[in-house]
Formats: C-alpha cells, sequence, structure tokens
DNA sequence: AGTATAATTTAGGCAAACCTAAAAATTTGT
DNA sequence: ACAAATTTTTAGGTTTGCCTAAATTATACT
C-alpha cells in the first residue's frame, strides 16, 4: 500500500531541515511512521544515489542533486494543493492528495494546472463562475453567465479563503 | 515504479473481457507485460478476495464484486480524464494520467471533479471563462470578466471540443 | 569523567510482486 | 484419435521495503 518514492523521502527532508541543514534519523521516522532501522537503509540507498550527504550516526543533509529534486517537487505540491483548493477541496484532503498525485503527474499537466491556478489567482477574490460553481455544487442550481448583463449572473456565496 | 492495485488487474479484465466474460492468463500477461506465470498468481489472490470466478484452466470472469469495482473505477477514469482535456490537456495524456490518478485521489476530490465536470457541461460550447483561460494560457494575457459589459470580455478563441 | 539514557546502526527475517524453468493440461492439425 | 504445439500452472528464486532485536555510538546528568 504505502510506496514511498525518492521524491517523497528528499521533499520530507527538505521540509524537516532546520537551520542547520541536519535531519535526523528519528526525525524521518516518526514523520513517516516506520521504524528508525528502516530510515537508515533509506539513508543508505540515498546517499549512494547522491541525493543526500550521510555521515554514520550525525545527521543527514541534502546535495544540490537532492535539493534540486526537492524544491522542484515541493513547488509540485503546493501548485496540486491549490488547485485543488480552488475547486472547493478541504486543506487537509488536497493536501494529502497532492502529496500522491505530484509524483505521477506529467509535465504537460502540470504545467497547465500552474497556469490556471496563475489564471484564477489574478482575481481579487476568486472570479465570479466559481462562485457559480460553488453554488450549483452545493444545490445543482444552474446559470449560465456567459451573455447579458452581469446582474443576471449572480454570485451566490462569497468564497472565504 | 510498477505498482499495480487490485483496482488495475480488475477494470483491466473488465475492459478485455469480450462476450463470453473468459479472460485468459496470457490476456492479462500480454497486456501487462509481464510473465503468464505471474498472472497466475494474480488470479489466486483475486480469487481468494473473490474479486474474479478462477478455474484452473480454463479463464476467468469478474464476481459481482468484481464488477462492481471495476466500473466504478472506470467511471472515474472517464470523469478524470474529461477533467483534464476541459483543461486542455490532450486525450493521450489525459488518458494517461487518469490512469495514474483513478487509483488514488480521494472520495471527496472525486465527487468536487465530477461536479465541475457537470457544471462545464452545461455550456453548450465551453463557458467563456475556459476561452479565457486558453487565451492566457497561450499568451499571458489576462482580461477578468467578472463585471461590465460583456462584450469588454471577448472571447479569444472557439474550443473544438 | 563516568554512567545511565537515548539515538542510530547492524543483522537477520518476512511478505509482496515480480521472475525463469520445468511440469502439466489443453488445444490443434492431420 | 493422437502427436505436436500452445497455454497454464507449479516450484523455486530475486529484489524491495518494511520489520524486530541486539549491538553500537552519542548525549546528558551528577
Amino acid at each position: 500500500m504505502r510506496k514511498k518514492t525518492i521524491e517523497d523521502y528528499v521533499e520530507l527532508i527538505y521540509i524537516l531541515q532546520g537551520k542547520t541543514g541536519k535531519v535526523h534519523t528519528n526525525d524521518v521516522a516518526s514523520a513517516l511512521d516506520i521504524s528508525p532501522a528502516s530510515v537508515t537503509e533509506i539513508f543508505q540507498k540515498l546517499s549512494d544515489e547522491d541525493y543526500i550527504n550521510y555521515e554514520k550516526y550525525s545527521g543527514v543533509s541534502l546535495t544540490s542533486k537532492g535539493k534540486k529534486i526537492a524544491i522542484e517537487t515541493k513547488r509540485k505540491h503546493d501548485t496540486l494543493k491549490k488547485f485543488l483548493m480552488i475547486l472547493g477541496i478541504t486543506e487537509k484532503t488536497a493536501d494529502g492528495d497532492a502529496c500522491k498525485i505530484e509524483h505521477i503527474v506529467t509535465p504537460e499537466t502540470m504545467k497547465r494546472l500552474t497556469k490556471f491556478v496563475e489564471f484564477v489567482q489574478k482575481f481579487k477574490e476568486g472570479p465570479r463562475w466559481l462562485d457559480n460553481f460553488e453554488h450549483f455544487y452545493e444545490t445543482g442550481e444552474y446559470f449560465e453567465c456567459t451573455s447579458g448583463d452581469p446582474k443576471d449572473c449572480p454570485v451566490y456565496k462569497k468564497r472565504s479563503s
């Protein structure tokens, strides 16, 4: 069930690293709820493939290769999460889904979604059609707002975020 | 890399089953590019968990439990694909991404996306904001269409689909 | 500084998902 | 119908990602 990718680990290390840049076996173990022994194995593997600098018994830090992957993955994650939240998905669910989708989505799709988020965010409080979508989602009532006076296309609900 | 879920197998069997409803070891093996021996194991497992009816050396067919999963998974797949295509992603990419996302997405997100597709499809040729998104995607030019005379919010491009 | 405690690593094991090679059952061609 | 070819299954092996228990190293307290 739980298949963690290299990206997962690297991103997590990136997030966990404090000012010192050092991340310890136990930090990762408790974050992922796996045994410290397993984390040691993971560290060895990541080190072999040059994603992290690993020195026994001291912590671990990202190499430049690792950092690059981490930043890229985190950027994907944040965009996906924002995207899902725009559609009205709760933060917690959006975060969880983003975490899974970020590893499998193609660059083409990612690019589209990124642009979409950018597009929507240009509105101060969300575009009108999004309010109408929200209303449709809640009630099933549907209004088409492509023509006529904008006053005929009411906004049903102000979005909070 | 290749992690096949029960859903994957069941959906595939659903797709592969012809008029007779029988699917054979080799069909699945060549579809997934794995060995026939592995398919036998998979059949045994799926049979143990009552997703398929399995009789050695004859083919395999879905139980009602299996069929239910298969139909549901296919429905998810189709919705995700439509959704991605609404955003302008090419059919091939949308299909591939849908195939991966369908297994990991939460019901909450799935419900939202389904409604979103329904919402957009109520427009005959796609809502105006989608055309504007397309224009924004292509050119970076941005127009806000929430107020004022609709004529001030031009449509730049008619969508084909 | 020396010992108790905590963190980390090593060693060995288990289960899942694949594999190959060989055995067994089925199907095909004459 | 029966031998040859094909399909399917069995048996046994490999790798991966996790585990526990025990050994080792680091840290913290007096």
